[in-house]
DNA sequence: CTGTTAGCGCTTTCAT
DNA sequence: ATGAAAGCGCTAACAG
């Protein structure tokens, strides 16, 4: 039998009442040397930890925070998790988690169970902030939460992310200034992300204040393998008037598609640039190291946590908080090869593409 | 004032006890139709959650699961943990999750916490099973657990793992049949991963079994940056008789080792040929593929919650359960050069090292 | 089949 | 400074 030991053991070991084993633990009010002494003494000899979920009961607040999030397996998730998770031991209190693995009829079934367990608030990042019942319930119920990675449009909802759709029209213009004109734009399922949307929405908007014509969007599951990716590729990279340039809307698929394009022949960054959005940390580590976004990944979660207790305490303005981003343009992002006039394709470009490093700098 | 609704509010909505709310909702015992159809709809016009707090208070159980990790920024970590979340979750069971950030003297404090909580059972990754007081405390207390990626040697502890040795013997033979003398095997800290020391020893041993002479260890920080990782490498990769290839405890250290070498000017695996363990994601996406020890990742934390919910349920044994790995010698793993006798660098091997893609099964 | 009631471990008045 | 006692939301034993 796990923990026998209650705070009625302590006080029949200490020889007083239970109320003053929860002042000398709590530090409730003053209580006299000597009992303080034995019943510490008796703590530390029954080792003795006082039960959360009594404490709960009684005070009707507990010291865990829900957080929803898509999927642990991507190191963004992840990354902020950790972010969150620090944040949350620094204020004495754990983290409940719990994934949808994209499914977003989830969403509402794992906000359940984690109100049921009375968390003192909730981190989520949802498939849709803007249309979302299930935030609208936690409103409602005026259960405190915070968002991250989500960008709400409309919806007044504390959230903490980047500008997307900014940073998305900065790494557009990147490609632009690498003098590449035919640019493709792959993304994560719309649907579940709305990351993607805004993410896609900066480059039709940087493609248009350019003057040039957007390319269909290629919606792709970051989940797939590259094989996947390769038969989605095939055909939009042929031709003498390809795209030279590739963004996607994640730093996963971003890898994924250099080694589809990889293995139909092209060159990474010679023939065809690309780019993600992220800045996972293997994105350094590759060679040539991967064009991106970098996000503030684990501040986003620490910022996160940070937000909520000020719901908590009583903070009433839902606003949306932006962290600032970098710009890395560098690596598989390299100018533009001469395509040749006719010739489809196989020969590399005459100039030999000088690695770029040119590092923007956050746009705020 | 977030759910003011009770049991007892539904009770007096419905026009009967509270005892029968509770028989309706746990399907405990037998209730008239008439009067079940009332507690429903009660439910359901309030939209009560009944407090699981309330329902712990009672039953002297949780529905939760202790996590300790030692950080969410390893994908290894967190693909197991993504395994956890998913086997939990089809048993009505959420995680408490918390990490030591590499600091095992937090380990203490956070199963503490995690204990506080009355978490049904515990899933652990520490520095080191054998020596271990915490691990000692929990079954003191006959508090379930199982281990996740650690492998106890002396102590009878319940763990899921690979064999880590065996695996790395596997891998370091591969090595050796394509030719490599001259093998670095290069550890994450030994202090905070027994799979470090295991997979070295299992080096050794292969080493020995081939009468070759082994290298000095070099012990590197993975989460260091690769700039400190090429000067940890910088002399140990010159003259004639260097090493041919290097051998990385996990997958991570592999890739940033990689992208050191080549700051040096070495060609990857032309050169030199690395490996690292794990079998993250990524390393499928890199060019060329990283050769590795693919583990079971997400399996491995739904085995373990698996056999945490074993424990709970009263199963005695507490054995060490190895999955299987699949080794993957291909890519950045190639047939050794042949170092010119005398010159010491620049110049690559006369052999054109065909890209080497056999790939061994599990060892089981 | 249903209601009454006694706690689960703790905090917190209210007395003393 | 300390103790007695009430009660947080729920389950389960016991009556009826």
């Amino acid at each position: 039998m796990p923990q026998t030991v209650t705070i009625r053991t302590v006080a029949e070991h200490a020889g007083c009442s239970i109320a003053t084993v929860s002042r000398v633990l709590n530090g409730t009010a003053r209580t006299s040397a000597e009992v303080e002494a034995r019943v510490r003494a008796a703590v530390a000899e029954l080792g003795f930890r006082p039960s959360e979920i009594g404490r709960s009961l009684k005070t009707l607040r507990t010291r865990t925070l829900g957080v929803v999030i898509p999927s642990l397996t991507n190191p963004v998730f992840a990354g902020s998790v950790a972010g969150m998770e620090a944040e949350a031991r620094h204020r004495a209190h754990t983290l409940l988690l719990t994934a949808t693995d994209y499914d977003a009829e989830r969403e509402w079934e794992l906000v359940g169970t984690l109100v049921a367990q009375r968390v003192a608030g909730l981190v989520l990042t949802v498939a849709d902030p803007d249309n979302n019942a299930t935030l609208d319930w936690l409103d409602a119920e005026r259960i405190p939460y915070v968002l991250v990675y989500n960008e709400p449009q409309g919806a007044s909802r504390a959230s903490v992310t980047v500008d997307n759709a900014g940073a998305s029209r900065a790494l557009t213009q990147a490609f632009l200034a690498a003098g590449h004109r035919r640019l493709l734009f792959i993304a994560g399922r719309f649907s579940t992300s709305d990351r993607s949307r805004l993410r896609h929405q900066g480059y039709l908007a940087a493609m248009a204040a350019a003057g040039l014509e957007p390319e269909p969007v290629l919606e792709l599951d970051y989940l797939a393998d590259t094989a996947a990716h390769r038969a989605a590729l095939a055909g939009l990279l042929a031709g003498p008037d390809r795209p030279t340039g590739i963004i996607c809307s994640n730093d996963l698929l971003a890898l994924s598609v250099i080694a589809a394009v990889r293995e139909m022949g092209l060159a990474v960054p010679q023939d065809v640039s690309v780019a993600g959005f992220d800045g996972i940390a293997i994105g350094r580590l590759v060679t040539p190291v991967l064009a991106t976004v970098d996000q503030p990944t684990r501040r986003m979660g620490e910022r996160a946590v940070a937000r909520l207790f000020d719901l908590i305490e009583g903070e009433r303005a839902r606003t949306v908080e932006h962290l600032p981003f970098e710009l890395r343009a560098a690596g598989t992002l390299a100018p533009a090869p001469h395509l040749p006039p006719a010739a489809p394709k196989g020969r590399r470009a005459a100039t030999p593409s000088p690695r770029q490093t040119a590092s923007g700098k956050a746009l705020r």
